[in-house]
DNA sequence: ATCAAGAATGAATATTCATTCATTCTGGGT
DNA sequence: ACCCAGAATGAATGAATATTCATTCTTGAT
């Protein structure tokens, strides 16, 4: 194609310039693990391919055994990524030195794990796709495995402490908590499986109620 | 290979005779089932291959293709296999007729979910292997929908039952089912990923605390 | 004994995919 | 202006895999 002046011009403006761009390492990085984390939601775990990634991401085959060795080093490391992500949030919201409410806290706790942010479909696709493939793959489970230990010390912590200030009689924080947990779980299990049956909102007021049950008051 | 008549022998009679075998379409349909479940459990779905699959069930590459069209299909009626097994069993329990006290019946309901048979790693392995992929393949969401929907009406009926045989107040049946179900579903993703952390009697104790803080008469 | 129906086999085919690497390009330093 | 370290590219390679189908074998009926 070429303009008035006769000069060779780039061929589609606006569908991504071709011009090839020199960033950090860090920066690419993260952009193949997003490109990662939004084809594993489109096409499933199994599906992905590396063309499928880099196309995503916008680069070349070539560019991801750069920065990542293997397929599998960018998968494990997109697997890292999302549960630091998640587990994350959680643990900084529990530790909230910013909410000094113990019931308000745990409500910041229920909205980021029922929130916006953590159950768009994207993510929840990515947790189950590597908890379905940890099975099989004891590295999965060790990633997943570590950073939760941390979450579920927290939220025992937390549960302690409301537990003392409500002086709840009968109630074991741990197992309170690891049935919390699973409740969560199960409920991002459904919201991704079964959305006709299990809407955001029933959702969160199932996982109130569980709540609610146990520190009656601190919730509602 | 002769024997001293002439005669030729078979070669391997202990690691697996040759002998082709002619047997029904529906037993080689569930010979081929029960060794892709086995794989799964063993390799995960994204890394099971139909070789893997037939050696497994000591059959060649090619009765796969014929029992099943393709290994999509395969995969796909082994879920609907995996998901009916598991949802027919609960539903067995639930509609209970042989077990007429309501306590005890919630009660073989935990065991069924918690017990041997259904926590074994390969079955777990499988729930949650197709469970990744279903936020990408609306065919296994479907599959899994349709044998939950019909569990999740069975628990709400029972758990109708008891609050009216126990007069419970201010207690949602619906909104109790489905979180009793997301606790299972739940504890068994500990299970799976996190064996270390969670153990099979703790589950059962996480899951008999909920019941039992909803039905306090019934339970215990 | 013989035969036909159809169950079972597995070598061959065509496709897809991860990984490599020779080459090209970019941008900061001199 | 020039240079070059190293970032980026993508055609080429080789390995893996799903699927096909011509052939072989088994069984029950005649």
């Amino acid at each position: 194609m070429t303009d008035a002046s006769g000069a060779v011009t780039e061929a589609l403006p606006e569908a991504g310039s071709k011009r090839r761009q020199i960033r950090p390492k860090a920066e690419r990085r993260q952009q193949l693990i997003d490109a990662t984390i939004r084809c594993i939601a489109q096409h499933g775990l199994s599906a992905v391919t590396m063309q499928m990634v880099t196309r995503e991401a916008g680069l070349s085959v070539g560019i991801a055994n750069l920065h990542f060795k293997s397929k599998d080093n960018l998968l494990k490391e997109t697997l890292r990524f999302v549960a630091e992500e998640y587990h994350g949030g959680q643990i900084e919201i529990m530790e909230g030195g910013d909410i000094l409410d113990l019931g308000e806290r745990l409500d910041a706790l229920l909205d980021f794990q029922l929130g916006r942010g953590v159950t768009q479909r994207q993510k929840m696709s990515v947790w189950f796709a590597y908890y379905g493939e940890a099975g099989a793959r004891p590295v999965y489970q060790k990633i997943v495995s570590t950073v939760d230990r941390l979450a579920a010390q927290k939220l025992e912590a937390l549960f302690i402490q409301i537990i003392r200030e409500g002086n709840y009689r009968g109630v074991d924080a741990r197992e309170l908590a690891t049935g919390y947990s699973a409740l969560i779980d199960g409920l991002h299990l459904g919201l991704l499986v079964t959305p006709r049956e299990l809407s955001k909102r029933r959702a969160r007021a199932v996982a109130r109620d569980f709540l609610r049950r146990a520190f009656p008051q601190h919730i509602r």
